[in-house]
DNA sequence: GCTAAATCTCTTAGTAACTAAGATATATAT
DNA sequence: ATATATATCTTAGTTACTAAGAGATTTAGC
């Protein structure tokens, strides 16, 4: 196998397992919205809310991709849920931020025991460099991502017909 | 800072950035759904079916973590769509196969194209040794995600009372 | 072999969470 | 001031889900 030839081979296989591990960090995080007993939307925000800090409704439609409409929805349950508090803007009060109460992070967070304790063996069995190459790589992919997703939302501004669409949804079955 | 200090603060600075870059990559998949038009779970469908080949409608169910009344409804879409085909097994037959049907998988791959293309670009800053270890990573990172999913399953079998549980479902809004 | 239990998918009825459109409240621009 | 824009919430209707159970087929016990 010439040299170039095994890198291609590499790239391909580097890219299924990583195609692999995300699959199943999906399928994880489907669990604990349902140990949790709480919606994955919910969780989703509460997330992005841990990594992002107090963001505005606006914000969490904006990236989750959902509508305004449901975000009030998703607020809801989890101010109710004593997971986050509205605060109103005093500087412009149409803005409502969303804001995690700190027991939450603890409530919320002791569901992902069991991943940080998968990923601490893991991490066990690698040196320090190591680790630093991971972290390059953690975020150098994490911008790749972000790229992508943006270059793939361009195509929801292409016109429909001339984009190649699927034409799956509102779909009943037949009588 | 100590030598073990550091490796604290770089593992604790790892699990963020993991955390950070597979919370984009759920938004990823979801605006690929969004885009091909089908539902979330039809596209993870998908997913599981091009990575394990042909599966039975119960194993779509155990590995979503969706009832197989719910599976029904997903693969009457896919189907409708003309994505995959069910295929009864002839010795026993109970069982439903859904088969991907070939042009599917190009379908649906033009969809990943952003990301590949963004990670290929992100691969092309590392060596071919720097890749097997992140090959190793992703394996490995994969069994470690597969033990804790298993063992976050695990609660649920777990007398409710006794497990902390946030109770967010089934809210329904103050009139 | 024949009956009972188990297994696999599908069906049905009801529910939760979503979208689309527009209402409301506040802010900014002319 | 008035008009336009922005941010969240509300309402009505839809979609995809669950729970429970009905077929259809297989496996186990006698």
């Amino acid at each position: 196998m010439s040299r170039t030839k095994a890198r291609a081979a590499l790239l391909q296989e580097l890219e299924e397992a990583m195609r692999r591990s995300s699959a199943q960090g999906v399928l994880y995080g489907q669990t604990v919205a349902n140990v949790a007993g709480i919606a994955n939307s919910d969780l989703e925000c509460m997330d992005i809310l841990y990594l992002e800090g107090r963001v505005t409704a606006g914000r969490l439609a904006e990236v989750t991709g959902l509508t305004t409409g449901a975000i009030t929805g998703v607020v809801d349950r989890l101010e109710k849920a004593g997971l986050v508090r509205r605060e109103r803007d005093d500087a412009d009060r149409r803005k409502v931020f969303i804001a995690v109460v700190p027991e939450a992070i603890e409530r919320v967070g002791q569901f992902y025991v069991p991943m940080q304790q998968a990923m601490e063996k893991v991490f066990g069995g690698y040196s320090d460099q190591e680790l630093r190459l991971l972290l390059r790589f953690a975020n150098e992919g994490y911008k790749g991502v972000l790229a992508a997703t943006a270059a793939l939302k361009g195509l929801l501004d292409t016109p429909p017909e001339k984009r190649p669409d699927l034409k799956l949804k509102k779909l009943r079955r037949q009588p």
